[in-house]
DNA sequence: AATTTAGGCAACCAAATGGTTGCATATTAG
DNA sequence: CTAATATGCAACCATTTGGTTGCCTAAATT
């Protein structure tokens, strides 16, 4: 699955949110992870399907309410794909460091 | 301004692949950054306007083109973000760790 | 048994998104 | 001077989105 999908789904307020609160390490329900965000419970289930579409929460039956888990190697992939483009970035510049002080003649 | 635009703005692959192309560190203008993806000029430019809104990048004039610089700092608010997750999420893996362990008397 | 609670599904809607075309301007190249 | 190139702006359009309401089922509580 592509890390664009990652950054889309947490590319939300809400869906922001919920991440955060999973990531207290809480147990969390639909119910309670939606709880206090201003929309109805039915805008915060499609919110938290976009994170399951995304693979980064799964959701797991738990007699009549539903476990939402937090899937951190999923953020993990995020993260990984910024520190990546950081790291070509930073190359660059350190080449581009080396030949102004090459000019330099130092 | 918030992670959330960051997270959003990237969340495109349009979007995502100008940004990697940038992260190479060669000059691009905003043809050249364009360049191959399979929309037309102004449809780049609009995905490149919310680059700028997201404050990913900065467009600067240079004679009749304009220079697409990346603002790297602006990815590093990303990637923080989602390493501050990943800490509190790894601190309370390792305080339930601590807890079983007591469990088992080791 | 009755009520409450957690959740699912589908229809509906306004607004935002993501793309286009058309036309205009300014700089550079021949 | 004329062409070509890089860009801008606005209008327009179909589709997606983000949210709602209404109704249904199943499990838990009293």
């Amino acid at each position: 699955m592509a890390v664009v999908e990652v950054f889309r789904a947490l590319g939300d307020p809400y869906r922001l949110e919920m991440i955060k609160r999973l990531a207290t390490g809480n147990p969390y329900t639909i119910n309670t992870v939606s709880k206090g965000l201003e929309i109805t419970r039915q805008g915060a289930r499609k919110h938290l399907q976009i994170l399951v579409d995304a693979d980064l929460i799964v959701l797991q039956t738990q007699g009549r309410d539903k476990r939402v888990l937090l899937n951190q190697t999923r953020l993990e992939e995020g993260k990984t794909f910024i520190a990546e483009i950081e790291l070509q970035w930073e190359q660059r510049l350190e080449a581009l460091r080396r030949v102004v002080e090459g000019d330099e003649l130092n």
